[in-house]
DNA sequence: CTTATATTAAACCAATTGGTTAAATACTAG
DNA sequence: CTAGTATTTAACCAATTGGTTTAATATAAG
């Protein structure tokens, strides 16, 4: 029973995105390099935790971090997120579809009423 | 200590996604409806793993189940894909902005290669 | 060298996750 | 009613996650 140690990236990705305080810190980071202390500022949490999230999002290569004294500040990197949407992108026909039928759908339904007023039901059992 | 009972939808999207088994459940639900025995066969795992998988995927919100006789036949759904898509494409600029940069960049090398053949380099320490 | 600030590491803990096997349930067909 | 197929539940387990507190490390400033 052994399980897979290290996580393809992509998983590796979605897992790090799947915390609010994760999606913060991003969105954080989004508006210019901060430190982890300037991270940390918003939460409630132990500096410690704090700490770990940043190691799991620089883990997932959505963040670098350099150096300036005893700050290490944080800086946003895009490339995994363009591939994590891109994954996403491949479904976008199924919302879209989606969409496209219950449109179709609406249409029919208007056009029905305008020609007739059955309700038509299945009956149940 | 108490820890939150449940996610916010956003996070178990995310989290569903964070697992290459469900990705692969996905891109198969992709091509149509399918009953959990077929979406099942690609893996060596047990069924009772596979209805697992199956559980965070629906809990999601990313597939729904219908019943056709001792089936369960499973349909994917494009919703809370799109809202993941929209949420990481807040940040299209991150990635954008940087090949803009490196473009520039590039250029930039190409023009001082041309201009001149210095190499700058800082002292170090 | 000492002190202060910023950050990380270690040890610990409870809850969750992803798997297992065995048993239960749902439905069909004979 | 019985047997077979499809799926889920239950009980269990090891690894991971997300938090804690305490201690260590890195750098700057006196």
């Amino acid at each position: 029973m052994i399980r897979q140690a290290t996580l393809d990236p992509l998983s590796t990705t979605f897992a790090a995105l799947a915390d609010p305080t994760r999606r913060a810190m991003l969105a954080r980071l989004a508006l210019g390099e901060a430190s982890i202390n300037e991270l940390a500022a918003p939460f409630e949490m132990s500096l410690p935790a704090v700490s770990k999230h940043i190691k799991v999002l620089h883990n997932a290569g959505l963040i670098t971090k350099s150096r300036d004294a005893q700050w290490r500040p944080c800086r946003i990197e895009g490339e995994h997120l363009k591939e994590a949407m891109d994954w996403i992108g491949q479904y976008k026909q199924i919302w879209e579809d989606r969409l496209d039928r219950l449109d179709t759908y609406l249409l029919t339904l208007q056009q029905t009423s305008t020609k007739q007023k059955s309700t038509k039901q299945k009956s149940s059992t």
